[in-house]
DNA sequence: TAAACGTGGTC
DNA sequence: TGACCAAGTTT
């Protein structure tokens, strides 16, 4: 039978999005920026958030020339502000440790603070055209239906996913079969109400050939933001970065809850995004 | 391993 | 309307 690679790889050919990210003069710094951005950040938001990053942080030099607090600044309403403190100091550590150049090797990458499995092999794989089975949610998905023939994939990434992930990476073009199953996955094997009709391989997939069955595995918890410590955090980081100097009483009108918001903040203090200005209120770091 | 960690769009 | 979801990592 033909390898799954080939129709996956036609449909990609014909149907792929046109992301700056993807684009041939990609660094692979900017392969980082952009993996950084993505972690559980949809597209759409990314997409104007990368070019001014890049802009303005063109090598992981000019970023970690920055005070880190700028970088959690310009990070905006991404999300998840933490990654970009992290950013920051991958950059400080490319700087230190590869002069200046973000390293190929999968393990170098993996030693990165922000740096995970999935990231390490999708910048090797994007940024440097490496062999790696690059397996994020997309791409599980995909696997899952395909090839499981269940709805949706285990919570957490199995042995089993990794042993057949690996077995799929085709010799040649193995970044570009990396690429175009997670843009299969994103685009027409998504999560709710997949579109079968354009799918290259609905001919073949186990999910569809079983009609398709619900999902049955164990309830996926729900994520509560309203209210929580998150969702408190998050509105103190905003006045932060609308804020030109240290801040106390727009804090606290930020969010009335004392209890909450002093342990909200001490928490922002313990992860390095917010510091405190000798008695005059509270910044981020300079 | 489970829980924490932001934010906003979608059906 | 509200639950689900989005190119994860860390502890």
């Amino acid at each position: 039978m033909e390898p799954l690679h080939e129709p996956v790889l036609r449909w990609y050919d014909a149907h792929a999005r046109d992301l700056p990210w993807r684009r041939p003069d990609a660094t692979p710094w900017a392969v980082l920026v952009s993996e950084f951005m993505l972690q559980q950040t949809p597209v759409a938001r990314v997409l104007p958030a990368f070019p001014a990053w890049l802009e303005r942080w063109p090598t992981p030099a000019a970023l970690a020339d920055a005070p880190s607090g700028e970088a959690v600044r310009a990070w905006g309403r991404l999300g998840y502000p933490r990654r970009a403190l992290r950013l920051h100091a991958a950059a400080t550590l490319i700087v230190e440790d590869h002069g200046g150049e973000v390293p190929a090797g999968y393990d170098d990458l993996l030693a990165l603070p922000g740096v995970g499995e999935y990231t390490a092999a999708a910048v090797a794989s994007f940024g440097f055209g490496a062999r790696h089975a690059v397996l994020d949610t997309n791409v599980r998905r995909v696997l899952a239906r395909a090839v499981q023939g269940v709805a949706l994939p285990t919570v957490s990434v199995t042995r089993g996913e990794r042993t057949l992930a690996a077995s799929l990476v085709p010799d040649r073009e193995p970044a570009r079969w990396a690429v175009a199953v997670m843009e299969l996955g994103a685009m027409v094997c998504t999560a709710t109400a997949p579109r079968c009709d354009p799918c290259p391989i609905a001919d073949r997939c186990a999910w569809r050939a079983a009609g398709g069955p619900p999902y049955d595995g164990p309830p996926r918890k729900p994520q509560p933001y309203d209210g929580t410590d998150r969702h408190c955090r998050g509105a103190l980081l905003a006045v932060l970065r609308d804020a030109d100097g240290p801040v106390r009483e727009e804090l606290d009108k930020a969010w009335p809850d004392t209890p909450q918001r002093t342990r909200a903040l001490a928490g922002l203090l313990d992860d390095g995004l917010v510091v405190e200005r000798a008695g005059r209120g509270y910044a981020l770091p300079g």
